[in-house]
RNA sequence: CGGGCUGUGGCGCAGUUUGGUAGCGUGCUUCGUUCGGGACGAAGAGGUCGCAAGUUCAAAUCUUGUCAGCCCGACCA
């Protein structure tokens, strides 16, 4: 494969060698700093090279493991008229967190903050027989809800990046099945984005249905509170209630009125912990499907109502997450599955040997589809090796004034370590590894 | 929506109490020196002091209104 290296003398980057005042927490700072993102309006944000670097890494995970369950990718309007949403009753519902707005012909719209009801009408023009049947639509869309504070950057934005799925099934236990898949299927993906995670039982809020759960990463700067106990159970506060059934939350003030120690309804002692919600999975059910008054044909020519689940996950919120939670005191630090380069090259001399020889390393290495972001711009070397920390790229190559002996220096983000290595032993490292 | 706070060159801030020629650091431009760990010197560019109205001889500073942003709380991928 042919592989372009991003030149940094030619890229409209710039690093903050200062902390941004407005940036809360510690990932969105270096996310700020770094040049991954800027914001444009209180939670929307535009996405800078590294930081779409970084989105299209994570998109293509999420992409390849939801087509390996049978899901099919389409693309849904954001902007979507009022009708649809009246049906289900949700143009009420969603009330004031909902972007709402007029055309010139004064008709209502919206920006979707989900899309269940575009999807269950789809499903409605599309599937007319049980032999349509099961099916799993998703799409990756920007979505839109005017939430009363947005924080963190894009932990919580008012516009936010989401893939979503929905399955579209004849029986609960079809629903079950679907729903499983797509359970395994975030399993496989949070492995891959390299998070540890707890799946944790839920309620469904908005979205309506039964059964649901959501996907947390432990994190210090995470909005919700869930519970575990040591057998693995784990629960959001919310769907939680203590071992004499009382319930984890007041319903009235909102307060916690559980703590450490408490007992589980399967006598277990709980932990809380402070957690970010990146996905979460619901079967709904049939409420949309009866919403639009959608039935099937089965085998024996009878009208049933399909029933359905849908599968959210925060490609956005991932990657500011990822910031949140890996980071030091010098910058991000990316792991290989989510860097926006796998190698980043730092020109710490400048001479014609330098760039002949990044040149000659990209070319080796772009063998095994190694992508490379080269820093040989026109400023002193300490810039370069700080901005390199900043950005977090996993490995750095140095050329400097040991190119003269064919060797470079090989510098772990993570860890700091550094390795002298001849160019020949940096090509063998590299292109027969794993091969 | 309730409580707290902030809007001053790209970024970080001082100046507001006590009205009197808009400042510092960093970044940016040019030249020279330097150049493997955020170099040094010199010369520059860049600001409707969020916006509007008012008080005043005079407003970044005082008054009123308004907009935006941040933090804490109630809702959410």
């Amino acid at each position: 494969m042919t592989y372009n290296p991003t030149y940094l003398s030619d890229f409209p980057i710039k690093t903050l060698r200062e902390t941004p005042s407005y940036a809360d927490t510690p990932g969105y700072q270096y996310l700020i700093r770094a040049g991954f993102v800027r914001p444009a309006s209180a939670g929307i944000f535009t996405l800078l090279p590294f930081g779409m670097k970084v989105i299209s890494k994570i998109e293509t995970i999420v992409r390849e493991e939801i087509e390996a369950i049978g899901g099919v990718e389409v693309l849904f309007p954001a902007l979507l008229p009022k009708e649809p949403f009246e049906t289900t009753g949700r143009w009420e519902e969603f009330g004031e967190s909902m972007f709402k707005l007029r055309d010139r012909k004064l008709s209502d719209y919206l920006l979707a903050p989900t899309h269940e009801e575009m999807f269950t009408l789809l499903g409605q023009e599309m599937f007319h027989s049980y032999q349509d049947f099961p099916a799993i639509l998703y799409q990756i869309q920007t979505k839109y809800r005017d939430e009363l504070r947005p924080r963190a950057g894009l932990i919580r934005g008012r516009e936010f990046i989401m893939k979503d799925s929905y399955s579209f099934d004849l029986d609960a236990n079809g629903l079950d099945v679907s729903y499983q898949k797509h359970r395994q299927a975030y399993q496989k993906i949070f492995n891959r984005l390299g998070f540890d995670y707890v799946i944790v039982s839920a309620q469904s809020g908005a979205m309506g249905g039964s059964k649901s759960e959501e996907f947390f990463t432990v994190s210090p700067i995470g909005e919700d509170t869930f519970i575990s106990t040591p057998s693995g159970f784990a629960s959001n506060v919310e769907a939680f209630e203590t071992y004499d059934g009382r319930p984890a939350i007041d319903p009235k003030t909102g307060e916690l009125l559980i703590k450490d120690g408490d007992l589980a309804k399967n006598g277990e002692p709980i932990t809380l912990h402070r957690g970010i919600e990146l996905a979460h999975i619901f079967q709904l059910g049939q409420k949309y499907a009866r919403a639009y008054n959608w039935t099937v044909q089965n085998q024996n020519s009878e009208r049933i109502t399909p029933t359905m689940g849908s599968y959210g996950i925060g490609i956005s919120r991932i990657l500011a997450t990822f910031a949140e939670l890996f980071h030091d005191e010098k910058g991000l630090i990316w792991s290989t599955a989510l860097s926006p380069y796998d190698f980043q090259i730092i020109q710490a001399i400048s001479n014609d040997k330098v760039k002949e020889t990044s040149f000659e390393i990209v070319k080796q290495l772009a063998k095994r589809g190694y992508s490379f972001l080269i820093d040989d711009r026109a400023i002193s070397a300490g810039v370069k090796f700080k901005d390199a920390e900043l950005i977090g790229v996993p490995q750095t190559i140095v050329l400097g004034n040991l190119i003269k002996e064919h060797k470079i220096e090989l510098k772990h983000r993570a860890t700091g370590s550094i390795e002298t290595l001849t160019l020949d032993q940096l090509y063998s490292k590299f292109l027969l590894a794993g091969s």
